[in-house]
DNA sequence: TTTATATATGATAAAAATATCATATAATCA
DNA sequence: TGATTATATGATATTTTTATCATATATAAA
């Protein structure tokens, strides 16, 4: 039975749900415009937007026949803080060797 | 390419890796002795450990044969933040309904 | 009230992550 | 030195996640 912190991980630890949390950390936006700035499919895009609102780490409100969303407090916060050590990590990171380095490579 | 966000949230967003975090949070541990407590099998423990020691997030030293493991600063830092946020959203993220329930299961 | 636009849904294919297996190494002790 | 304990390594099987496809719905405008 999965806890809530792995249902907390699988939300946000893809690159597409956390992308779409970064573009909201300073300004709403509608689904469409979403789509283009981060080049995500639709379908994809819908499955993740509903996932990140289920979630609670966004919010949602009808204008016309768009959908305009935004990210909560505490979540713009965590990621913040994510943000932060990636940067401190990165170089280690990325030299892991356990990690993959490419999706689908070789290490 | 996968960039340092990617690495971040792979190494991470793993339930045994994650475990670990949680688990040096206060105390250094020998692998032998979380093996025990997290029940983790040998292979999978010292590929996860190799993991989380390459990417700078615990760091080792030797004792006799056994190898002690601790946590950095920064690191019990973002686990103790996560560990909050889980909670926050812990009632949201159980019903979100996208992610699945069980591995392997059904929505 | 038909058409167009914006977004959602559910099934399945494709890709990636995780666990397991067999074996290797490193340190200590008899 | 040979045996034992503690841990590491690399290949591959298994499982899970992510993307794609076909189609549906909701709102607005013509």
């Amino acid at each position: 039975m999965k806890k809530a912190t792995d249902f907390f991980f699988d939300a946000l630890a893809n690159k597409n749900r956390f992308n779409i949390l970064m573009h909201l950390r300073n300004k709403e936006i509608c689904a469409g415009e979403l789509q283009k700035n981060l080049g995500i499919g639709q379908t994809n895009l819908s499955h993740d937007l509903k996932c990140l609102l289920n979630c609670g780490f966004i919010i949602m409100r009808k204008d016309g026949r768009k959908r305009v969303y935004k990210i909560n407090t505490e979540t713009k916060g965590l990621v913040d803080e994510v943000a932060k050590h990636v940067k401190i990590y990165e170089r280690y990171l990325k030299k892991c060797g356990i990690l993959k380095e490419e999706k689908n490579g070789r290490i």
